[in-house]
DNA sequence: TACAATTAGATGTATATACACGTAAATTAA
DNA sequence: TTAATTTACGTGTATATACATCTAATTGTA
């Protein structure tokens, strides 16, 4: 258990909410770190798992390139680019919309299910070790996360 | 206010643990987007502030590159690098130190001081006006997220 | 229908991340 | 005191982020 003043070995937090701030932003840090960790193992990075999982929360239908950019986590991510990556490992296809030639759809291959579903196991499995907070505290988690960004 | 389902358009979390952990990296990925904003007035980055804001905390002492790594919230940040950019905007100053010359040691110019008072100043309104959550919320939040990180 | 405006996505650039490796200095051990 | 080990930090590489720009296709409008 590391409380986040011996990890970023500070004590001097002007109040509640700027400890919140960079609370928040060092346990994405941490996690983004362990699931990294695994994800390594089969040769994903965190970027790539993340458009994967969205391809296959629609599968078989297919996405555009806008339409997987508007579901990650990261809306500043360069899809086009983690999309490369993912075709020259033979992960998912690309392909021009038949109905508007600007889009580009990606598909998943066999391949990129397979790899998918490891994946999935590795990080499942990861979270159940590591991550031991009841259902109701990640349900207050949530609900305060959310009061946070309320002005967003 | 936006919840999460309609920030990365799904619904489909396996249970609050889960959407906790997606919560968390889209809660980081905001703050460092709105942060970014102001900071780019003053032409830094998120990381460039982090730097100073650390070596604002000992200052007038002198922190080393191995020191200041150590205080970062994103550890695996290439410091030596981030500290290069400041070096050329001569927001901070490079010297080996006189007892290891292993080390370098790194202080802050009165440059590098006036820029990141505008920057607090900056990110201070910018938490003041948009993160509305009270103290004891905050708080509450604080204590789930060491919560979620346990096991660390 | 023709032309302007918008949209989708590829591409370029600077910075950062994640990690490996190399070099020099300091520390420890033989 | 020499040799092995460790430590600090710079550097190289692949990937990602953040943002600007370019091109082609589509849509809206006069």
């Amino acid at each position: 258990m590391v409380n986040l003043e011996t990890a970023i070995q500070s004590t001097k937090f002007k109040n509640q909410k700027h400890k919140a701030v960079l609370n928040v932003l060092y346990s994405a840090w941490w996690l983004k770190t362990i699931m990294s960790r695994e994800l390594k193992e089969v040769g994903l990075t965190h970027e790539q798992y993340n458009v994967l999982r969205i391809l296959k929360g629609k599968y078989p239908e297919e996405l555009c390139v806008k339409n997987i950019g508007c579901r990650m986590i990261e809306k500043s991510s360069n899809v086009p680019r983690i999309i490369d990556r993912l075709v020259a490992k033979k992960l998912v296809k690309r392909s021009t919309s038949p109905t508007d030639k600007r889009e580009t759809v990606i598909s998943l291959t066999m391949a990129g299910l397979n790899i998918l579903v490891t994946a999935t196991g590795k990080t499942d499995l990861l979270f159940q070790n590591t991550i031991t907070i009841s259902e109701t505290e990640a349900a207050q988690l949530n609900q305060l996360l959310e009061k946070l960004r309320e002005n967003e």
